[in-house]
DNA sequence: ATACGATTTTTTTTT
DNA sequence: AAAATCGTAT
């Protein structure tokens, strides 16, 4: 028996405790949340709840696990059937069993941002519409519009009215390339990340019997990280607890971050107005961090007006007032990033306990230069994910072509790899190819090879060659550590790496990695399907990576959950932080301030605030920047007030 | 007509 | 650093 009285404090322990009904937990910035939430869960289970019963949506995959590794670690036993994970891998779990009631194949796949981007590129394409005459815009940029509509329920016109004004003129012509590239995705059998979503909300609303049986299922659901949930998930979710009403969500509007793909805080402002029976519990009191920088926190974020009223309360001892560094220009910035890490260092601090946060990633480019040069070690949470990188999508698309030989977007790939095809003989082949019963086995006959244009034989050849000798491998074998070994040393892949990258042998051993990975899946088939929902290999549950002592360099968002006792926030001037582009959407300045929030709450013991005086960029040549407004707004008015909430130092180059 | 290499631009955040 | 674009070679 877990004797929670004593390990939770009593704002935690009555949450824990609670019996039932629809519960609102609004958990400040170190208050606990993860603690309540996996605690709750443990006394569920004690309590006789059966695992499976329990539903546990949480934000990033990383969370769920570590969420389901501690509520293990605290009940003694396997808490493996409950069934949690993010919103896309809930839906994507319910879809793969009852995909045909919505007209898929059971075996659809989904295609990651970039394949989309593609898929969009091809509808405009078919359309005869060219981006590049007129100012039309982009597929990237089309593919956002499209996802924004979609994950915030409004139609283009909505989007394109309150996002992109100067696209609305063109909106029957994106119309039709939506609907095209909706087209093409059925076609393909495919589904994007929103698709995963709407129709794993269509599912629960169209087929009673389906709601039925998941309703009555799940006894009990809990959604962490409720502020950054869209309209989707939400209506998911009630539809899920609709059954027993027993939904607790968690989260704090303060910290809602994630607008810009279609998150509404409105989820979890107005969730009392959904259940007026709920009960609302406030975790208030923080653990992490010195009186000193929470004052900061605080007084930033009462800046805001659409929030819940809160105030965090420290535990924590008397510590150092924050720091604001006004810095020449970027390099001084970094420079003192730098040294500054350098020295405590020396003065015993691991570099696990330091980090360095900022908007975009572009922000940080001078502090890993400079971090290089000392000899200073870290770790970029990188923007590049990894399982979008190109050496990665090149060796997947083979095993995608094995699985699935009518993936067309794999065959494009895998095809222009090879000399002398490029998009208009890859369409040729494929006009060909895609009418075959099976266009792996049409491919390797030598008959085909003939009827390709005559410049791309030669290629052709070398790609039919390397497929023959991936099947050759036993079916037991051909599992993805193989199919890499066989592509590195006899597919010629490791010299095309080397022709294409100057640094391939990094390349090579994230394959190996992606290798060692894939063993965790029983088949190929889910390993492929997975993928696209991955963002990173786990970092967390490689123990070489725990213990690995390393400056983290990260953006705010990835920073979310996380906590350093030294904390240098660069980047705070206006502009950078709120980020000039983000103060154009609605509510834009307010979630910046949110995002400043939840940066400045990652701090435990000593925060640094940078910004440089001095910024120098292409388009706008020299320019001069100003600390951020969400700065200035808390700035004190002496520097006798014994209420400042920082300290400022200023770094110049000697005149 | 097409591929490919050189040149230019362009960066928010993520499932 | 990567993608999009442009110009040239085949």
């Amino acid at each position: 028996m877990i004797a929670y009285e004593r390990e939770l404090n009593p704002e935690q322990y009555r949450v824990v405790t609670e019996k039932g009904g629809p519960l609102l937990v609004l958990a400040g910035a170190g208050s606990g949340k993860t603690r309540t939430l996996t605690y709750r869960v443990a006394r569920l289970l004690e309590d006789g709840v059966p695992p499976e019963r329990i539903l546990l949506a949480t934000f990033t995959n990383k969370a769920a696990r570590s969420m389901l590794c501690r509520v293990e670690s605290l009940v003694g036993r396997g808490a493996g059937n409950i069934l949690g994970g993010t919103f896309h891998s809930i839906a994507h779990r319910l879809l793969r069993s009852y995909a045909s009631r919505l007209d898929y194949s059971h075996r659809f796949s989904i295609v990651d941002t970039e394949d989309a981007r593609q898929i969009i590129r091809q509808a405009m394409d078919d359309l005869h519409i060219d981006a590049s005459l007129s100012k039309f815009p982009k597929n990237t940029i089309l593919a956002e519009i499209i996802s924004l509509a979609v994950n915030t329920e409004s139609t283009l016109e909505d989007v394109l009215e309150s996002r992109y004004p100067f696209f609305l003129h063109l909106s029957p012509e994106i119309h039709s390339i939506a609907r095209r590239y909706a087209q093409k995705k059925k076609e393909l059998q495919v589904m994007d990340f929103d698709d995963l979503l709407a129709n794993g909300r269509r599912l629960l609303r169209e087929h009673p019997d389906v709601l039925q049986t998941l309703s009555q299922r799940f006894q009990y659901v809990l959604v962490d990280e409720y502020q950054d949930t869209n309209v989707l998930q939400a209506e998911m979710v009630d539809l899920i607890a609709s059954g027993h009403r027993n939904l607790m969500v968690v989260g704090d509007d303060s910290q809602s971050i994630y607008s810009f793909r279609g998150a509404d805080f409105k989820n979890i402002l107005r969730f009392p107005e959904r259940y007026p029976d709920c009960k609302i519990f406030k975790l208030e009191t923080n653990y992490r961090s010195t009186p000193e920088i929470l004052h900061l926190a605080n007084l930033s974020i009462h800046q805001n007006e659409n929030q819940f009223p809160k105030a965090l309360k420290a535990v924590r001892g008397r510590g150092t007032r924050p720091i604001l560094v006004s810095a020449q220009n970027v390099l001084r910035q970094a420079d003192f990033v730098a040294q500054r890490i350098a020295e405590l260092a020396r003065a015993g601090v691991a570099f696990g306990d330091m980090a360095v946060l900022y908007r975009a990633h572009y922000h940080s480019m001078e502090v890993q230069m400079e971090m290089v040069r000392r000899d200073i070690p870290f770790d970029i949470r990188s923007g590049i994910r990894f399982f979008e990188q190109a050496h990665v999508k090149d060796v997947t698309s083979y095993m995608r072509v094995l699985v699935r030989p009518d993936d067309e977007l794999a065959w494009r790939r895998l095809m222009m790899m090879y000399p002398k095809i490029g998009k208009i003989t890859f369409e040729k082949i494929w006009a060909r190819l895609s009418r075959q019963e099976n266009p792996l086995e049409a491919l390797l006959s030598e008959s085909f090879l003939k009827t390709a244009p005559k410049p791309a034989q030669a290629g052709l050849e070398k790609c039919r060659k390397t497929l023959l000798l991936l099947l050759s491998l036993e079916a037991a074998d051909r599992t993805p550590g193989k199919i890499i070994d066989l592509l590195l040393n006899q597919g010629g892949y490791r010299t095309h790496l080397q022709d294409t990258y100057s640094d391939a042998t990094g390349r090579e051993e994230d394959l190996m990695q992606l290798g060692n990975f894939s063993t965790r899946f029983e088949t190929m088939d889910e390993f492929l399907n997975e993928l696209a929902l991955l963002t990173n290999m786990s970092k967390e549950e490689d123990i070489e990576e725990r213990q690995a002592d390393r400056v983290i360099l990260s953006t705010i968002h990835q920073a979310k959950g996380l906590e350093w006792s030294y904390v240098f926030i660069i980047g705070c001037a206006d502009g950078m932080i709120p980020l000039q582009r983000a103060l154009r959407e609605p509510g834009g300045e307010e979630e910046e301030r949110r995002l400043f929030y939840v940066a400045v709450t990652r701090a435990k013991d000593q925060l640094y605030l940078s910004y440089p005086v001095l910024d120098y960029s292409r388009s706008a040549g020299t320019l001069t920047l100003s600390s951020s407004r969400f700065v200035d707004e808390i700035s004190p008015l002496s520097p006798q007030d014994e209420q400042r909430p920082f300290e400022q130092w200023a770094l110049f180059d000697d005149v």
